[in-house]
RNA sequence: GCCGAGGUGGCGGAAUGGUAGACGCGAGGGACUUAAAAUCCCUUAUCCUCUCUCUGGAUGUGUGGGUUCAAUUCCCACCCUCGGCACCA
């Protein structure tokens, strides 16, 4: 009797034996064809599972399955990014501490993310808020520490006036708050560093061996930011002040008409003039008042004054008047410039509106454009002109010759230039990891012994941000660091950024932990250690890391410089922590980013009810590629729907019968193809491809046994559940995830008759269909004979005749 | 401004030099049903031709050129959309 499909049912039963038969507890040990599958982890927020981590998890999730059938020791850990902002705003909103919402949160999650059925080792679960995760995000402090990359400075830094807390460069987002959007102010504060910028060029080095997409390659290469050129020294007129300029094309410098300096540069009121001081000082003050947004976005007109100074040429000796513009960053090279209009577009644009002078230095191909519109296009074919002993060289021979004489003057060097800057760690804010250090009644700074980790953070204070530290409230805190080291002492109050939790947590997952609050995981922990070092080499790199783009320039980039150091440091034997990463495209909801703001959000929840999860993955890796993501449609989902019961039905419910040598033919080449597409992510044609093999299926009337259990193997990656329930129906034994992935015989792929295509001039005119072993000369001749071809061809005389094998003849006349 | 990705039916998409539109959604028609849902069958790029049956042809992958027997695919120029960076000297 014919049973349909019950997604609800099958899937609940299939997650229970999953489970029971722990058969997705990895050991890591003992492991022989090691596989890391790891997805970005989620922070557990009091909002449901979104279509967004369904779309990221499920296909991951159908990936290291497809992994585990090819016969490897697949890894899949799960666990949570627990400190941070979401939780601490939603304990202000509601007074419900951070921690109690945080582990209620974890709980709600790990049962939904059960729902999805993915092959997760819940035995190997985390959360970063658990103070045995968390000793460890202190303990890298304190290496960092120790090894003199992490180290406290006064400066100008981002602020949140909403977040009410600094922000690292990376999570300042088009001038304003990444978190929040509101827009970012400079305050001048002391904060805490890690010295993520000595590592600058490995980082841009490692990017070369490492198998990401481009553009994330591109953007932390952007991001990183390696300019080359030199310092030239200027001797200010009248002074023993030497001026330092950078620039990359000092091969201009014949080209100097003026150098500018920073309004907010240390030296600057040495070198106004009286005369100017006046003029300078009130330009100081009202760029001081614009905002970072308005640097930014206002408009972008240059503005500047005079300074009354003038700086000698290195070359001509000849005088060059010192201009004070905010156009020029104090935080980028020497904070002063030298201008060049002829050759740069914003110098142009200065010099235009202040009518300095513009000398060309470099060959023009239209010299008109240099007076009234734009700079010359700048290559480096170009040749140097009016440069005294350097006119005639080409642009890269006399920039050589330049830092060359430069620096044989001491008055220049080469020098090379990274936009990265240093990572600012310290927050001020409550629900972080506290940073381990604290102070002597001097106010000098000492680290936490080891043995005082987890240096845990206090619960006795109102989280209410106010621009202080919350854990100044704490009396515990406070007491807690008089009685270890002594009366006057006092602790670091500042909280650690999150992302310096998450920029381990992949090392972490190797090391089982202590129950969550739901009981989950094994309970032993192995101490002492970050991670286990053969673990380590074993494991690391991640074989396939998958999450959202948009840590490109944060996440990914704070993990690498992590394990750089701890490689540095000795704890590690792999400098790069993710061979290969990949991004999941975005799903948008009537083309708009779903968010809350926007009421466009969709939840999976009911759809997974209705349908079950293997729909509804299935559904989703079937709506386009992976990597692009796509646009939500509610309709579109029957399709799937349809799909898995007329494949539930063609496979238990009809007669077993011989296979043909056409779905013989039909069943191999889709073996192949879902293969290779499952190998390179792409999940919607292989879907696809099965749907063809069912259509064929049906209209044949049924298959062998053997032919329905590679189906369902096929299937096992995509639709688990649904997988399992056919391999038991069809007789199977044991779990279908534990199959080996069918292989395809290649002499059966190509079928006894082939289809050739007919061209004449070019269009198409027919087809006809021969035997697989007919020659060249007898299809040329079927295809001549054919009825419609003969048409074409008495046009006129042949003049070419081509046969491209097993696919088409083409004829020209 | 710079860097990157992309532009194909009513819609999601497939095809990376060889039959454009696989697969699916939607739509139209039919079968089943008292009826509806579900299911099944047929049609479905546009236009002309044919529509009793068989057809045959033109146009068509953002725009304009080019290479080729053959171009969605390769080359040149341009337009548009999306993502990232942005006064970085």
């Amino acid at each position: 009797m014919f049973k349909p499909y019950n997604p609800s049912e099958v899937e609940a039963r299939w997650q229970q034996k999953w489970a029971d038969a722990k058969i997705y507890e990895t050991d890591l040990q003992k492991a022989k064809k090691p596989y890391y599958s790891l997805v970005m982890f989620p922070y557990p927020s009091g909002d449901k599972l979104h279509v967004g981590h369904w779309y990221n998890y499920a296909p991951a999730d159908s990936f290291a399955r497809f992994q585990k059938m090819q016969g490897y020791d697949v890894f899949s850990p799960m666990g949570f990014d627990a400190f941070g902002l979401p939780a601490e705003n939603y304990a202000i909103k509601t007074g419900v501490h951070p921690a109690i919402s945080t582990a209620k949160n974890v709980e709600t999650m790990i049962a939904q993310l059960k729902k999805i059925g993915c092959m997760y080792d819940w035995s190997k679960t985390l959360s970063t808020t658990d103070p045995e995760y968390y000793q460890w995000t202190q303990w890298l402090f304190l290496e960092m520490y120790k090894n003199t990359l992490a180290y406290k400075k006064k400066g100008n830094v981002n602020f949140c006036p909403s977040c009410q807390t600094v922000l690292a460069n990376e999570q300042v987002k088009d001038g304003s708050c990444e978190r929040c959007g509101t827009d970012v102010v400079q305050k001048s504060l002391e904060q805490w560093f890690w010295n993520i910028t000595k590592y600058s060029q490995k980082l841009l080095d490692g990017l070369e061996d490492l198998d990401w997409p481009n553009k994330t390659k591109i953007m932390q290469q952007n991001w990183i930011g390696r300019s080359e050129g030199c310092d030239v020294s200027w001797n200010v007129e009248n002074s023993d002040i030497v001026l330092d300029t950078f620039t990359t094309t000092v091969d201009t410098i014949y080209g100097v008409t003026f150098v500018v300096i920073a309004p907010d540069h240390p030296m600057l009121s040495k070198l106004v003039s009286d005369a100017e001081r006046t003029t300078v000082e009130a330009y100081i003050k009202q760029t001081s008042k614009k905002s970072e947004f308005d640097r930014q976005f206002g408009d972008k007109v240059k503005t500047g004054v005079f300074s009354g100074t003038y700086l000698l040429h290195p070359f001509t000796k000849k005088k060059v008047p010192l201009w004070v513009a905010d156009y020029v960053l104090m935080n980028y090279g020497t904070g002063v410039v030298m201008g060049v209009p002829a050759h740069d577009q914003r110098d142009m644009d200065f010099a235009k509106k202040y009518t300095l002078p513009i000398i060309q230095s470099i060959e023009s191909t239209s010299h008109e454009s240099l007076v009234y519109d734009n700079i010359d296009k700048y290559s480096v074919q170009g040749t140097i002109i009016d440069s005294g002993e350097y006119t005639g060289m080409k642009i890269l021979e006399g920039r050589k010759k330049i830092i060359d004489d430069l620096q044989k003057r001491s008055i220049g060097k080469r020098k090379i230039l990274y936009r990265l800057r240093d990572w600012l760690v310290s927050r001020q804010r409550y629900w972080g990891a506290p940073i381990p250090i604290v102070y002597d009644p001097e106010g000098k700074p000492h680290p936490v012994p080891e043995e005082h980790l987890p240096w845990t953070l206090p619960t006795d204070v109102e989280f209410k941000p106010t621009g202080k530290s919350p854990l100044t409230e704490s009396k515990e805190f406070l007491a807690r660091t008089e009685n270890i080291f002594g009366k006057g002492w006092t602790p670091e109050y500042d909280t650690m950024d999150t992302f310096v939790c998450s920029s381990f947590y992949y090392l972490r997952y190797l090391m089982s932990v202590p129950p969550l609050p739901s009981g989950e995981g094994l309970g032993g922990r192995e101490a002492g250690k970050l991670v286990d070092p053969a673990l380590e080499k074993k494991w690391l790199p991640v074989s396939m890391y998958i999450g959202g783009p948009e840590h490109a320039c944060m996440h990914l980039i704070y993990a690498r410089f992590v394990m750089m150091a701890l490689k540095d440091f000795g704890y590690v034997s792999n400098e790069e922590p993710f061979k290969i990463v990949v991004h999941q495209g975005l799903i948008t909801n009537k083309g708009a980013k779903m968010s809350k703001s926007k009421g466009n959000v969709v939840s999976p929840d009911s759809f997974v009810a209705q349908y079950g999860s293997d729909v509804f993955r299935m559904y989703l890796m079937f709506m386009g590629p992976f990597e692009a993501g796509g646009d939500w449609s509610d309709t579109g989902i029957r399709g799937t729907v349809r799909f898995v019961d007329r494949l539930w039905k063609a496979l238990l419910n009809t007669k077993v019968i011989q296979d043909s040598a056409l779905f013989q033919a039909a069943l191999h080449r889709t073996i192949k193809k879902v293969t290779e597409d499952i190998a390179v992510l792409h999940f919607n044609t292989a879907i696809s491809s099965l749907m063809q093999l069912l259509n064929l299926l049906e209209e044949k009337g049924g298959c062998t046994q053997e032919s329905a259990r590679i189906i369902s193997c096929l299937l096992a990656p995509i639709a688990p559940h649904l997988a399992e329930e056919l391999w038991l129906g069809l007789g199977g034994t044991g779990f279908i995830i534990e199959q080996k992935w069918p292989t395809y015989d290649p002499a059966l792929l190509v079928e006894e008759n082939m289809t050739i295509v007919i061209q004449v001039n070019g269009k198409v005119r027919g087809d006809i269909l021969v035997s697989k072993d007919a020659s060249k000369e007898e299809i040329l001749t079927l295809a001549k004979a054919n009825e419609n071809v003969k048409k074409w061809l008495a046009a006129g005389d042949m003049k070419k005749e081509i046969y491209i094998l097993g696919k088409l003849v083409s004829l020209v006349v």
